[in-house]
DNA sequence: CTGTATCCTTGGTGATACTG
DNA sequence: CAGTATCACCAAGGATACAG
């Protein structure tokens, strides 16, 4: 993760807020996680490994944290052996849906317009 | 660009269409490009670097053909000297506009967020 | 089970110069 | 005016091994 992570949020240097939220949601599999968290509600670490079976630890780890840094996942430790952790959307965080919703319904009309094209 | 930008969609391998959606706005100019189309209708090519002065052209020109190429934007060369070249939304990228809105709305309530953390 | 640490590759982007 | 071409950088992402 780069230093400057959401340097155009604390550096005001955006040109308009569509750029903020595009790159909250860039990274190859943030879209993806925040999809199964609001799918699942609240899921461990190892379930996320197994819904989304191509990312690895490291890519999984590191996304997590960007979206719990950016306060859109809360990251919940039980202290049970063995070790427990759950994920889940923040408020901000599931006010995204709407948006992946429409983002996924633009999808499929693109999709279905490019295999006719 | 790469050779194989859209494989997510001719290659058939993306996990959900929120990917292919956001495969296409990924490009640091894209989803700016878009917006000042929405707002202007149709712009010139020179007009567009004025309304966004930090693109290069290199970039410019190559997000518009990406953006062509998808089927979101026109491009309509008009045989004039000096020469015309007009940039507009087609109708599938004038759909995307109320998603960029939500972006933008969205992103305004992070960015509020944010301030206040 | 839930992660870190390290090394490495590659493609997206920028700078700059050039063209019909 | 509306673009191309070329070179270079660097950070995102992948592979793999290790850790509490």
């Amino acid at each position: 993760m780069p230093k400057d992570r959401l340097n155009k949020v604390s550096c005001n240097n955006y040109r308009c807020e569509i750029e903020v939220t595009l790159e909250i949601l860039s990274g190859k599999w943030k879209a993806l996680i925040i999809w199964n968290l609001n799918l699942h509600k609240s899921i461990r670490y190892n379930e996320l490994r197994r819904l989304i079976p191509e990312i690895t630890q490291k890519m999984l780890s590191q996304q997590l944290k960007d979206l719990e840094q950016n306060g859109l996942v809360n990251r919940i430790v039980y202290n049970e052996v063995p070790p427990r952790v759950e994920y889940s959307l923040t408020e901000i965080g599931e006010e995204l849906i709407p948006i992946l919703e429409l983002m996924d319904k633009w999808g499929k009309l693109f999709v279905d317009n490019f295999k006719h094209s």
